[in-house]
DNA sequence: GAGGACATGTAAACGGTTACATGATTAC
DNA sequence: GTAATCATGTAACCGTTTACATGTCCTC
């Protein structure tokens, strides 16, 4: 699939970056949703540039710093994501290590899995806290009536995230008082 | 994290089971859970016989096939595992590829849009519906009141994949809604 | 006679994580 | 003086996916 490709061309669709501002953007604002190393982006925007998806806008250079290059997405490119926007796809699975866990909680003590669930818990309640902020955020910046509005699209995402948080804040809380029956 | 090995492990932890056995768990009965493909499985069983955390508990020969060979969890297994269990651990973030389409929603027609949905919506309703018949199987082999059991355990994994489910439908839903505004 | 189930395994390719390397500036 | 930020990039490793290989039995 090399989504990470996806993932470039879907953020450049919206504005010119350079490779540092994309895994800022991904590692800390979206972090939860995707994450990228500097091994994967740099290489992928060198490749992507050979290809024509992208290209060099400009260079800023500090003398004391590496060249901050920024690259914009060229008409070729937006094709590529707009196409692979409406390509139909597989359901994924979902891969998380703490259901494995509560998988064998039949194996543990019932109060070392309520300290588990507990600890699980206040995880997921902190990333719904930062999703909330992060919804308030963009909802300033919306352009209101206007579906086509990439703020509304990046809002549904987060909305997404918001509801994943409280199911598994619910799910946890239901499993903390079957420990203590 | 290798957490294929701890997959396995809590397989066997269980019941004794082949290699075969346990692809097949993973890929049909928990399958959108978690998935391995043979050459996981086996060296991994193998490695895991090595190091003492199962042993072979017997082999099935019949000549025009390979031996099925049958292993089970040690003590020492048994107690790798329950560490691991107990283990406190970091949320992993969300990774599906649709979630990125729907990033992109804004730079494709509505209508295009509206059919990926009702897609996507109809695979989740397919696991949904899958869920809830594996659940059903579950309650009639669970042993009442006692919350040590193996199947109770399974349950609450299998309920999470079920309220997963039930919040990707609804959130496909109402972007349904928002492409025909 | 074609394809799937059973049952083990190997090989190659891909994707992702962690760590390393450079080097000046700014804040504590 | 220590650590973080900015900014590019490389190297080594690990885990996963897909395909290949063998061989018989059973069903359509």
């Amino acid at each position: 699939m090399s989504s990470i490709r996806y993932a470039l061309l879907s953020l450049l669709a919206r504005e010119p970056l350079s490779g540092y501002d994309i895994k800022q953007q991904m590692n800390n604002r979206l972090g939860p949703f995707w994450k990228a190393g500097s091994n994967q982006v740099y290489p992928e925007l060198a490749k992507m540039e050979e290809e024509g998806l992208i290209r060099l806008q400009g260079v800023e250079q500090l003398t004391y710093r590496p060249a901050r290059k920024v690259y914009e997405i060229t008409e070729s490119g937006r094709q590529v994501i707009i196409e692979w926007t409406m390509e139909p796809g597989e359901v994924e699975h979902i891969r998380d290590n703490f259901l494995l866990k509560a998988y064998n909680s039949w194996l543990v003590a019932p109060e070392k899995m309520y300290e588990q669930l507990e600890g699980i818990k206040k995880q997921h309640e902190e990333r719904l806290a930062a999703y909330l902020e992060k919804i308030a955020e963009l909802e300033t910046m919306r352009t209101h009536g206007n579906e086509q509005d990439p703020i509304a699209s990046s809002i549904s995402v987060v909305e997404f995230g918001v509801e994943y948080e409280r199911l598994y804040i619910k799910w946890c809380e239901r499993l903390m008082a079957k420990q203590q029956q």
